[in-house]
DNA sequence: CGTCGTATTGAAGCGTCTCAACGTGAGTGG
DNA sequence: CCACTCACGTTGAGACGCTTCAATACGACG
């Protein structure tokens, strides 16, 4: 894993749209890229950090999280490679929340320097950037959704369900399953529900034929069927940049 | 209500940075907007829809909401003068939510060719309304963690606080009170209850000496219990743009 | 081979929901 | 100006989804 293979995995994020000229990707293969490793469960920035960098997720899995009162920590957003989880620390300096890592992953650090002399001097990479941002707000609007209306099973299903389609989109998924090294607690800490509970969900979803959640593998088995008990629609995710 | 005093909220709203100067400040003037009055529970904009203009709040309250399996309504956001709930669509074309009048209100259209090109062309503009849409996904993650992780209680006291701050921010406050036409049973859609619970919750809140909540009036009674039931911590804001 | 995190199971408790009835005030038409 | 209506707020009672606590099982790892 080199700076080759990050800035390739930029590149192609950016790449969904036919915006993107040649002069942009050459400012975009010109960006300095600081490849890292962090472990499992390892810290990336806290609350209340002023980071100097943004960071690209090149391999592995992330994700976000707040303490709310009383030391309960909510799960806000898993991230997948491609995603630049605090690119927000560009224009809003103080961070409210804290990035960790799920499992282990490969980050690759691009500086606020740069970066926002890329989006000054590129106005179609920072279209890009922004509605990546954007879209990053739509999933927030769904779990509001998702955690304030749903069944147990459902929020459940539907955490799920949207990891798999964002997965499949970036051709992530082998048949019906991929890798997701969460446990049934931090599941739990993204559904609001108890860690005993999502166990109940778990076991309920299996014995539907609907998935299989086992030791960092998830197993769809009826994607239909999943999708519905999910209440499910992608509308919100925007894969096709052209809609 | 005309033209100018739209374009005064949008130029104060703006000028929160100092980044912005005189030749901004001429290129927002010049901006055209389209005044219009809409009614109490009249949609503005609706899911699927791809709109060919932002909306620009100028008077009254607008809520944004989106539709959960079987036709429950979860509202994700409440907005005031000055915001532009829609913005997203300048870069997201269709719509995943709706946005609709909380009250009568005044709304200044701005179609997305002039905005588009203001953002090309003025680009502390383009960060500021970045920020703002990045300050936007920050109060939707505060939400995730409201709705899920809080109790009843807490979570109504939550979305009232950050009313309350929002508003005190650009002295829409009366003293300890203000205009906040929402029916019970809206508050609950916001906060993931139902309207009887709500009632519970909102006697409770005025039992203990919080708050009043009566007939489109809303009374901090004591701000710092009630920030402290609401586990409320106003970084999320950001409303300090320097920090 | 013991330890520790994770998954699993059971049982009791409670926060919130649902249903259903009733109160209240504002607006409307006779 | 009264009677009607309708939306909103309020109250009570029973049901249920989920939590909490506590104990056990399992598998990875030093």
């Amino acid at each position: 894993m080199d700076k080759a293979a990050a800035t390739s995995i930029l590149l192609k994020r950016l790449r969904v749209s036919t915006n993107i000229d040649e002069e942009d990707q050459r400012a975009i293969n010109a960006l300095p890229i600081a490849l890292k490793q962090v472990r499992d469960e390892e810290s990336i920035v806290s609350t209340g950090d002023r980071p100097s960098a943004c960071c690209l997720l090149v391999d592995g899995f992330i994700f976000r999280s707040k303490v709310v009162g009383g030391g309960k920590r909510q799960v806000i957003a898993f991230h997948q490679p491609g995603d630049i989880p605090d690119l927000q620390s560009l224009y809003i300096p103080v961070l409210d929340h804290d990035v960790t890592a799920l499992g282990d992953c490969v980050l690759g650090f691009i500086s606020h320097a740069p970066l926002r002399a890329l989006v000054r001097h590129r106005p179609n990479v920072a279209e890009i950037l922004w509605r990546d941002t954007l879209i990053d707000a739509a999933i927030f609007r769904e779990w509001i959704c998702n955690v304030g209306h749903r069944s147990g099973i459902s929020r459940t299903a539907h955490v799920i369900f949207e990891i798999y389609t964002r997965l499949k989109a970036v051709q992530r998924t082998k048949d019906k399953s991929f890798q997701f090294p969460a446990t049934q607690v931090l599941l739990g800490e993204a559904v609001g529900l108890s860690a005993v509970h999502v166990n109940r969900v778990m076991q309920e979803l299996r014995e539907k034929g609907l998935l299989r959640f086992e030791r960092g593998t998830v197993t769809i088995l009826d994607e239909a069927k999943l999708k519905d008990v999910a209440d499910f629609d992608p509308l919100y995710l925007h894969l096709d940049p052209a809609l």
